[in-house]
DNA sequence: TCGATACTTGACGCATCGGTTAATTAACGA
DNA sequence: TCGTTAATTAACCGATGCGTCAAGTATCGA
């Protein structure tokens, strides 16, 4: 995996399992054994997904007691959103571009035509 | 990696590579070759990272005589967006609601503090 | 038809991912 | 202090990811 921060939030997002973490999260906080519940897979490996979203910086967690209870953070979400968005507005830029483009050599076009009119001489 | 198209558009994105590809595109089609002029990767690498982008979505390709133009596509980024709003606003809300509590608490504790004021006599 | 150009595919190596079970650590509570 | 509960770490395994170079495919143009 790259090592910077905007791959890291992405490859996090790339697994199902972390994005229902994620989504369970949303709902309020939880312990390791309450967010495994809806999973077949065992604890460790939720545990692994829990290490990943941390360092993604998609959650916070804290210890109370034998808990590790866990918190969405959204910052990252954000950022991450940020970026997408940025690559969507060049995106439509293109096309108001090609319009302004399609509608210019439209005007040519039309300018051509009103010449060829006018003149009446095609050498 | 997960089959499903959105682990898919996340997998693509967790790349910076491909990401710099996007990028690029954003500013117009591009051939394989151009895309792969600014990195010190091969182009079979290139390659690879473009059937990427083609499988989550991200990237429509045609040919023209022997050269394989890119074009980005808009549709699958814009779902991710969407995903990624929507957990964003699972976790705004959870904080209003935190702030309704608070303040329902801090209610019933002056209505509490009324009480013991009013009555004056506490068993 | 044949060489050049543009790109993809094959075959491989190495690192990482996502899962497992077993062992370990951490904190509570009788 | 010792068992119980909660969670992590260790050790392992098969699959996948990302890169390499070499070979193959597709199209143009002389």
């Amino acid at each position: 995996m790259a090592t910077d921060q905007l791959s890291k939030v992405f490859s996090a997002l790339a697994d199902p399992t972390r994005r229902d973490i994620l989504a369970r999260l949303g709902e309020g906080d939880a312990t390791v054994t309450e967010l495994a519940q809806p999973f077949t897979i065992s604890l460790p490996a939720i545990s692994r997904h829990l290490k990943v979203l941390e360092g993604a910086g998609l959650i916070a967690r804290d210890r109370q007691a034998q808990w590790r209870t866990s918190s969405l953070r959204a910052e990252p979400l954000k950022e991450a959103t940020t970026w997408m968005e940025h690559l969507s507005h060049l995106w439509d830029e293109r096309f108001d571009r090609l319009d302004a483009h399609l509608a210019s050599m439209k005007q040519a076009m039309q300018d051509n035509q009103d010449t060829d009119k006018g003149d009446g001489t095609n050498d």
